[in-house]
DNA sequence: TGTATTATTTAAATTTTGTTTAAAAATGAA
DNA sequence: TTCATTTTTAAACAAAATTTAAATAATACA
C-alpha cells in the first residue's frame, strides 16, 4: 500500500481527494500545511502538493522532499493559470494536475507515477533472505521456508529496506515507524529490533543483517 | 534538530514564539540579552534576533555572531518602522519578520533559511578519508574499508568538520560537543581526540588530519 | 640546556548504552 | 467475551564507550 503525502490548505477539497484515494488502497496522510513535514519526510512514497499553501509553498516542500530522497515522485495541484505562470519552478516536480481535476485524473496520474518510480520491484537479496519488494513476501534461502513478520516487524523492516545502506538514527526509525517523537531512552524499538533479529537473522546474538550502530542507531546494507 | 539561539527581551513574545518553534521541533535556546551570547556562539545553528533589546542591540549581535561563523543564518525581528529605518543596518541579516507576526511565518522563514544554509550534504573528501554527511558513512579510500566512530567521536568529528580550517579552542570543541562548561585543565577532550585520530589517521602519532595547535585547541583543514 | 608547560598515551574505573528475558497490557479474531 | 497474539514495559545482565588518573613525551622559553 503505497504512503501517500498530500498538502492541501482547502478543507474541502483535501476531504475529497484523502477519501477518494484513500478509497482506492492509498494510505493518505493529509497535512494542511507544510509546518509537521520533517516528521514524514523520509517515510512516504509519493506527495501530492497544492502550490497555494499558508506558510511554507508548495515549491519549497517539493524540493525538500527531492531533496531528502531524490526517488520520491511528486505531483503538484493547481490552478491552471498558476502552473503556466510558474512552470519553470516545476522542474523538480514529475507531474502536475490542474484544478478542478476529476478524481479518476489524479488516481490515474499517481498510478502511474507509482509505477515508473517503483523502487526496483523485484527480488532483493540480503545475505540468506530473499524478499520480493512487491508482494512483501520473504523467503529464507537456507531453510527454504517463509518468514512472517509481526505489523510492527513489517514496518520496521519496510523502513531499514527503503533506506538501505543509510546509518538510521534511533529517533529517525522510531520516528518514522511510529510517527511520535522518540524519547531519550526508550527501548521500545530495541526490543522489537531483537524480536525482528530473532526471526531474520542466522544467528541473532551475533546479527549480520541489521548492524548495530552504537550511540547512533542501526543499519542494514545490501 | 536544529539548534536555534532565539533572543527576545519581552517575555510573552519570547515565550511564545519558544514553544511554538519547540513544538515544531526544533532546540530553541531563548536569552532576554545577548550579555551570555559568548558561550553559545559556536554552537548554534540559527539566530533570531529582536533589534531593540537592552545593553547589546540585535546590530551588534547580529554582526558578532557571522565574525564567529560566517555560516550562521541570522533572522531579524522588529517593528516594521524600525526595519524600514535601518536597513541599511540589516546588511548581514540573512532575512527579517516584522512585528507583529503570525508564527507559521516565522517557522516557515526559519526552516527555509535552514535548507538554504545546510551544508553540503553529500560527499566531503579529506586527505584519505571521503564522509557522506548524509548516510553518516566515512570511509577510507587507501583501505576501501569503512570507519565506524563511537557516539561522542562522531559529535567530535561533525563539529570540525562544520567548522572546516577554524582553529577551535579547546573550550569551543568542549563546549559545542559536551553543552557543558569546559575546565581548564580537563584531559577529556584530549582522550578522545587519541581515540578519533586513532581511527581516521593514516599514523596517529603523526596527525595529518586534526591538527594540534599548541595553547589554544586543534583544526581540521580541507 | 634545563625547567615548566602542555599534549599524548595507556590503563583502570565508571557510566552509559544495548541485549535479553519475562511479564503486563493492548489488540484483534473467533 | 475469551483466547491467542502482538506490543509495550520493566528489570537484570552484558558489552562497550566515556571519563578519570597517572605516566610519558614534546615543546616553548628563560
Amino acid at each position: 500500500m503505497a504512503k501517500t503525502l498530500y498538502i492541501e490548505d482547502e478543507k474541502e477539497i483535501g476531504q475529497w481527494v484523502t477519501e477518494d484515494l484513500t478509497g482506492r488502497g492509498h494510505d493518505v496522510t493529509w497535512l494542511t500545511s507544510g509546518n509537521q513535514l520533517e516528521q514524514y519526510l523520509n517515510n512516504i512514497d509519493l506527495a501530492i502538493l497544492d502550490i497555494m499553501l499558508p506558510g511554507l509553498d508548495g515549491f519549497s516542500i517539493g524540493k525538500r522532499i527531492k531533496k531528502a530522497n531524490q526517488d520520491t515522485p511528486i505531483v503538484m495541484l493547481s490552478a491552471r493559470s498558476a502552473v503556466e505562470d510558474k512552470l519553470e519552478g516545476l522542474s523538480f516536480a514529475d507531474d502536475y494536475v490542474t484544478k478542478p481535476f476529476h478524481p479518476d485524473e489524479l488516481a490515474a496520474r499517481v498510478d502511474a507515477l507509482l509505477r515508473r518510480f517503483q523502487k526496483e520491484e523485484g527480488i532483493l537479496e540480503i545475505r540468506h533472505l530473499q524478499i520480493d519488494t512487491k508482494s512483501l513476501i520473504i523467503i529464507n534461502k537456507q531453510t527454504e521456508k517463509e518468514i512472517l513478520l509481526t505489523g510492527k516487524q513489517y514496518q520496521l523492516f519496510q523502513y531499514f529496506l527503503r533506506h538501505l545502506n543509510q546509518i538510521l538514527t534511533k529517533e529517525q526509525l522510531y520516528e518514522g515507524v511510529w510517527g511520535e517523537r522518540f524519547m531519550e531512552g526508550d527501548k521500545t524499538l530495541m526490543v522489537h529490533i531483537r524480536y525482528l533479529r530473532e526471526k531474520i537473522e542466522e544467528n541473532p546474538a551475533k546479527p549480520t543483517i541489521i548492524e548495530t550502530i552504537r550511540g547512533i542507531g542501526y543499519r542494514v546494507k545490501k
